[in-house]
DNA sequence: CCATAGACGTA
DNA sequence: CGTACGTCTATGGT
C-alpha cells in the first residue's frame, strides 16, 4: 500500500530569512469606510437593526462585525479607516459630471457614519479625511507609505480603483455578494480576474469604462478586449500611441472615443502624495476604551454576541502574533491495492461522519464512465481508487458503501458522477450535500461554482487541483514525469474530496443562516437524482422524419436566398445584419428602425413594419427566410445529437438560473418551437419510444398569474381564477366593467398582454410599443387594471422596496436572490435590477412549485410501480413517456401531485395531453 | 480558437 | 423603456 504525505505549500510571512519578505511583524489594514459601511448597510435589513427609538444600526453592526473578523483574521499591527468627505475633490473639479446621475443616499445611512467613526474612536482605530481627496487617495497614500516601510499592506475597499494598488506586498479585500466574505485581489487574482496586472488595471477601466461614476469606456469594448490591448501593446499610453494600428470596429470605436478614455486614465488613478495629519508609524490600535464602548453598545441597544467578540479580539491584540496565514488542504493518501480495499473502508470509513467523494471521468449526455475516484473521510485518510484495479471483492465493497445511505457522502456537482457511476452499476444513496448545489443556493447570481473558488471563498483556504504544487517542479526535473503527474493527478483528486468534505460543512452553516437548508435538502438534493434519471432515458427521436424536415426548410431557405438576390439585383448574406442594414437602409432607402449599437436593427419586428411602409418584396422574404432558417438549424442541431438508442438526452444544469429555474444545453430541450406550425413540426419528431405507447404533457396554466394573486391576496384576482374558465376574458372583463361574454378579441389580447407584463415589470412604454397604441392610451390601460387590480400593484412596489432593504427577494419556498444594483447609483443599473427583483419571486416560485411537483411525481411512479416514466421539464410542463395501461393511473397521478404541489390561495390548474408524438400531446 | 453582437426559439 | 435562459451566425481578431 502506497502512502505518501501531501502537503501544499503554505505561505508563512513569518518566514525568517527570506529575502525581500515583507515585515511580518507589521501589517497596515485600510478600510474605505463609506464603501464598507454602504456594503453592510444593504447587507442586513435595515428595519431589523434600529434602536427604541428609531435610530437605524445596521451599517454599524455590519461594519463592525467585518471589522472584528479582519482583526481576528488578519491581526493587522497598524489600521485606519478613510472616509470620503460631502464637498467636491478635484476630480469634480477635473470634470463637471463625476459621479453625476448617482441616486439619494438612503436616509438611515448618513447618521449612521457619525456613531461608526464614534466606535472606531473608542476602539483606537483612527479615521482620516482629507478635504478635496476621495477615501481612495489616502488609501493610496498610506499603501505606498507602508509599503515603502516593508510593511504588509491589506486594503479593504468595495471600489474597484484600489485595485490599481495590488502588489506582492498590498493586497485588496474586496466584498463580494455579503460583506463577510471578502475576496483576496492578489497580482494573480487580478489579473485571473482581468487579465492585466493591477499596475495596468486602471488602463483596463479607463478603456472599459466606470458606470458608477458616470465614466463611459468605449463602446463595444469590454474587460477582454481591452486587455487584450493593454497585454499586446503594454500599457494604455503605448496603446494611444498605436492607436491607428487597431484594426476594426472596435479600433474606429477606440479613436472615436479616446478622449473619453484619456479623461478616464487622468481621473482614475489615485493620488499618492495626499497631505495626511497622521503618520503611518502611528496608526497602532493602542487603547480601546471598555467603559465608552459599552455605553455606545448600549446606546445602539446591541444584544447578541458581537460585544463579546469585539472585546475578545481586543484583547487578544498582540503585535507579532501569528497571522492565520492562508493554508491548503492536507490528505494522507492511501491507495489501497488490488483486494484492499474491503480492508481500508473497513479501518477508515464505517463510521457515521460523512465522507468527501471526488471522481474523474467523463459525463453527459445522460451517461458517463469513472476513471478515478477518490474518498475522503471525516478525520482520517483519504483513498485514491482506479476503478480498472477492483477485484470481486473490492468492487462489492465499494459498491456496498457508495449504495449504503447511512454513511453520508458529499460531492461536488454530483449529477454527473451520479450517471457515471451507474453507468458502471453503482448506485450512489446518503448525498447528504452537493457543494456546487448548495453553493448556488447561497450564491444564486454566479453561474459558475468552481470547488477551488469555494474554497477560497468560504475556508480562505487554496485548493491545488495539480497536487502537491511546488514538489511537483522537483520531481519534474528529477524525470520521471508521467508517473509523477499520475501521482500528482491521484493526490488532486483526493485534495478534491477533502476539499469537498470542509467545504460542504461549512455551506451548511451559511445555508442555515440564509434559511435555505431546508430547500437544499427537500428540493435541490433529492431533484438532482430525478434529473439525472431524465437524462439517462432521454426522448425518442424520429431521425428519417428529422431528416425529411431539414431538407425542406433547407429548400425553403435557398428559394428566399434566390429570390433575396433577384430583389437586390446580387448577390450577398441573408444573414449578416450587417449586409442588411447596408442594403435596406442605404441601398434601398428604407424608413430608419430602431437605433442599436451597429446601426439599425434588422429583426423580425422592424422587417415586419418595413413591410408596411414599402412595397418592396424584400423584408417579407427576409422574414420568411429567418423562420426557415431557424428552423433548419433547429432541426440540424437535433439531429445532431440523437444517441445511438435513438433517443436525444439532454442536459439539464441546476445551478445556472439565477430565478431558480433548470435550464437545458446540448441540445436545448426548453426551446423547441411551439407556435407555428411550422414549429410545431419539429415537436412531432419527439415520439414515443419503444416499449411505451403515449407521450403525455402537464402543464400549468397561468402559474405565475396564479402565484401573483396568492402573493398579493389581491381578492379580485384571486376571485377571477375561482370563477373564469377564460381567465384574459374575465380579467378583461372586470377591467373594463361588462359582462365577460362581451369582451371582445381585441379587449382580451390587450388585457392577455398587460397580465403577462405584469411579472417581468412591464412600463406603459413598453406595453404601448407591444399593442401598437400610444404610451397614453397604455398608461390608461394600466390604470383602469390596477384600479380594479389595486393589491396587486401594492404587492409589486413592495416586493421591489423590501428587497432593496433586505438586499434580496425570496420565493415561496426561501430561495433567494441578491440585487446589490437595487441602490445603483446607475439608473439603468437600478431600474434593471427593480425589473429583476419584481420577477424574481415570480418565476422563482413557479420554479419551486414544479421541482417539488416532479419529485412528487416521481416518488409516486415509484411507490405505484409504475413504468412509466418522466423525460422533460420544460419550466411549467412535464412531459413523460407512459405506457398504455398505465396511461389513467398516470394522468390521476401527474395531475394530482402538480395540482398539490404547492398550496396557494388560488387553485394550481393542470391541463394534460396525449399524444403519439410532442405536438399531439399538446392540449 | 476566442470574444462580441445580433437575432430568435422557449417559458 | 419586459424576466429567465441557450444556440446559431457573422464578424473581427488571435
Amino acid at each position: 500500500m502506497v502512502k505518501t504525505q501531501v502537503t501544499p505549500e503554505q505561505t508563512s510571512p513569518s518566514e525568517p530569512g527570506a529575502a525581500g519578505a515583507p515585515d511580518a511583524e507589521r501589517r497596515l489594514l485600510l478600510l474605505d469606510g463609506h464603501s464598507m459601511a454602504f456594503r453592510a448597510f444593504f447587507a442586513l435589513p435595515v428595519e431589523k437593526f434600529g434602536t427604541s427609538t428609531g435610530q437605524s444600526t445596521n451599517a454599524v453592526y455590519g461594519f463592525t462585525s467585518m471589522l472584528v473578523k479582519l482583526l481576528r483574521e488578519e491581526r493587522p499591527t497598524h489600521i485606519a479607516v478613510a472616509w470620503d468627505r460631502s464637498e467636491p475633490t478635484f476630480r469634480h473639479e477635473a470634470y463637471d459630471d463625476y459621479k453625476a446621475g448617482r441616486s439619494e443616499t438612503p436616509p438611515e445611512f448618513p447618521g449612521q457614519v457619525g456613531l461608526l467613526q464614534e466606535l472606531l474612536g473608542l476602539i483606537g482605530v483612527a479615521s482620516l479625511s482629507v478635504a478635496g481627496y476621495e477615501a481612495d487617495d489616502i488609501i493610496a497614500t498610506l499603501a505606498t507609505q507602508g509599503c515603502a516601510r516593508g510593511m504588509e499592506v491589506l486594503i479593504a475597499s468595495g471600489d474597484r480603483d484600489a485595485f490599481q494598488l495590488v502588489t506582492d506586498q498590498c493586497t485588496v479585500l474586496y466584498p463580494g455578494k455579503s460583506l463577510s466574505d471578502l475576496t483576496r485581489m492578489t497580482p494573480d487574482a487580478v489579473e485571473a480576474k482581468y487579465g492585466v496586472r493591477p499596475e495596468r488595471y486602471r488602463d483596463l477601466a479607463a478603456l472599459v469604462g466606470e458606470k458608477s461614476d458616470n465614466l463611459p469606456g468605449v463602446p463595444g469594448v469590454g474587460p477582454k478586449t481591452a486587455a487584450k490591448w493593454i497585454t499586446k501593446y503594454g500599457s494604455l499610453d503605448e496603446l494611444v500611441a498605436h492607436v491607428d494600428e487597431i484594426t476594426g470596429k472596435a479600433g474606429q470605436n477606440l479613436r472615436d472615443h479616446l478622449d473619453s478614455v484619456l479623461r478616464n486614465q487622468r481621473l482614475n488613478v489615485l493620488s499618492t502624495d495626499v497631505e495626511i495629519a497622521a503618520a503611518v508609524d502611528d496608526l497602532t490600535m493602542d487603547g480601546w476604551d471598555r467603559a465608552g464602548i459599552n455605553a455606545l453598545f448600549d446606546n445602539l441597544e446591541f444584544a447578541g454576541t458581537l460585544r463579546d467578540r469585539l472585546f475578545s479580539v481586543l484583547g487578544e491584540t498582540e503585535p507579532g502574533a501569528e497571522a492565520a496565514a492562508e493554508e491548503g488542504f492536507t490528505v494522507e493518501l492511501a491507495a489501497p491495492g488490488t483486494g484492499e480495499l474491503a480492508g481500508w473502508l473497513a479501518a477508515h470509513a464505517t463510521t457515521n461522519a460523512r465522507a468527501g467523494l471526488a471522481v474523474t471521468g467523463n459525463w453527459g449526455r445522460g451517461t458517463g464512465e469513472i476513471t478515478g475516484l477518490a474518498i475522503a473521510v471525516a478525520a482520517g485518510p483519504a483513498a485514491f481508487l482506479d476503478p480498472t484495479l477492483l477485484d470481486a471483492a473490492d468492487e462489492a465493497a465499494l459498491a456496498g458503501w457508495l449504495a449504503d445511505p447511512d454513511h453520508p457522502k458529499a460531492l461536488h456537482d454530483a449529477k454527473g458522477p451520479l450517471l457515471a457511476l451507474e453507468a458502471r452499476g453503482w448506485t450512489l444513496a446518503g448525498l447528504t450535500s452537493d457543494t456546487a448545489l448548495a453553493a448556488y443556493l447561497a450564491l444564486p447570481g454566479q453561474r459558475k461554482f468552481d470547488l477551488a473558488d469555494l474554497c477560497t471563498r468560504y475556508l480562505n483556504k487554496e485548493l491545488r487541483e495539480d497536487g502537491t504544487g511546488s514538489d511537483q517542479l522537483a520531481l519534474d526535473i528529477a524525470g520521471d514525469g508521467d508517473a509523477d503527474a499520475e501521482t500528482a493527478a491521484r493526490e488532486g483528486l483526493a485534495l478534491r474530496a477533502r476539499a469537498t468534505l470542509e467545504l460542504a460543512t461549512a455551506l451548511d452553516a451559511d445555508l442555515a443562516r440564509r434559511g435555505a437548508t431546508r430547500l437544499l435538502h427537500e428540493v435541490e438534493l433529492p431533484l438532482v437524482r430525478v434529473l439525472a434519471e431524465m437524462e439517462r432515458t432521454g426522448i425518442a427521436a424520429d431521425r428519417g422524419y428529422l431528416d425529411g424536415l431539414e431538407e425542406e426548410f433547407a429548400a425553403a431557405v435557398r428559394q428566399a436566398v434566390t429570390e433575396a438576390h433577384r430583389v437586390v439585383g446580387r448577390e450577398f448574406n441573408l444573414g449578416s445584419p450587417k449586409q442588411l442594414q447596408q442594403i435596406l437602409f442605404t441601398e434601398l432607402d428604407l424608413p430608419k428602425t430602431k437605433r442599436i449599437k451597429t446601426g439599425y436593427t434588422t429583426d423580425a419586428d422592424a422587417l415586419a413594419w418595413l413591410a408596411t411602409r414599402t412595397d418592396n418584396e424584400l423584408p417579407v422574404i427576409l422574414l420568411r427566410h429567418r423562420d426557415q432558417t431557424k428552423l433548419r438549424t433547429t432541426v440540424e442541431g437535433l439531429v445532431k445529437t440523437i444517441a445511438d438508442d435513438g433517443r436525444i438526452h439532454t442536459t439539464f444544469h441546476q445551478t445556472v438560473a439565477a430565478t431558480g429555474r433548470l435550464s437545458s444545453t446540448d441540445p436545448n430541450l426548453q426551446n423547441i418551437p411551439v407556435r407555428t406550425d411550422a414549429g410545431r413540426r419539429i415537436r412531432r419528431a419527439f415520439v414515443v419510444g419503444d416499449g411505451y405507447d403515449h407521450l403525455l404533457t402537464a402543464d400549468y396554466s397561468q402559474i405565475e398569474l396564479r402565484i401573483m394573486a396568492h402573493l398579493s391576496e389581491d381578492a379580485s384576482l384571486i376571485d377571477a381564477f375561482e370563477t373564469g374558465h377564460d381567465f384574459h376574458a374575465e380579467i378583461a372583463a372586470r377591467v373594463f366593467g361588462i359582462p365577460a361574454g362581451e369582451v371582445d378579441g381585441e379587449a382580451r389580447a390587450r388585457i392577455k398582454a398587460m397580465n403577462y407584463g405584469l411579472a417581468y415589470g412591464l412600463s406603459a412604454f413598453g406595453l404601448s410599443g407591444q399593442l401598437g397604441i400610444t404610451p397614453e392610451e397604455a398608461r390608461g390601460l394600466m390604470d383602469d387594471y390596477f384600479a380594479q387590480f389595486g393589491r396587486v400593484r401594492d404587492y409589486l412596489h413592495e416586493v421591489v422596496e423590501r428587497a432593496r432593504r433586505e438586499g434580496y427577494t425570496e420565493t415561496m419556498l426561501g430561495r433567494r436572490r441578491y440585487l446589490p444594483d437595487l441602490t445603483s447609483d446607475n439608473r439603468q443599473r437600478r431600474e434593471m435590477a427593480e425589473r429583476m427583483a419584481l420577477n424574481a419571486p415570480i418565476q422563482g416560485s413557479a420554479a419551486d412549485i414544479i421541482k417539488v411537483a416532479m419529485l412528487d411525481v416521481a416518488a409516486a411512479l415509484r411507490s405505484a410501480g409504475l413504468t412509466s416514466r418522466l423525460l422533460l421539464q420544460v419550466h411549467d410542463e412535464l412531459v413523460l413517456e407512459v405506457v398504455g395501461d398505465e396511461l389513467e393511473a398516470v394522468r390521476k397521478l401527474v395531475s394530482e401531485c402538480m395540482a398539490n404541489a404547492y398550496d396557494l390561495r388560488v387553485p394550481l390548474a393542470v391541463s394534460v395531453g396525449v399524444g403519439r408524438n410532442w405536438r399531439d400531446a399538446a392540449h
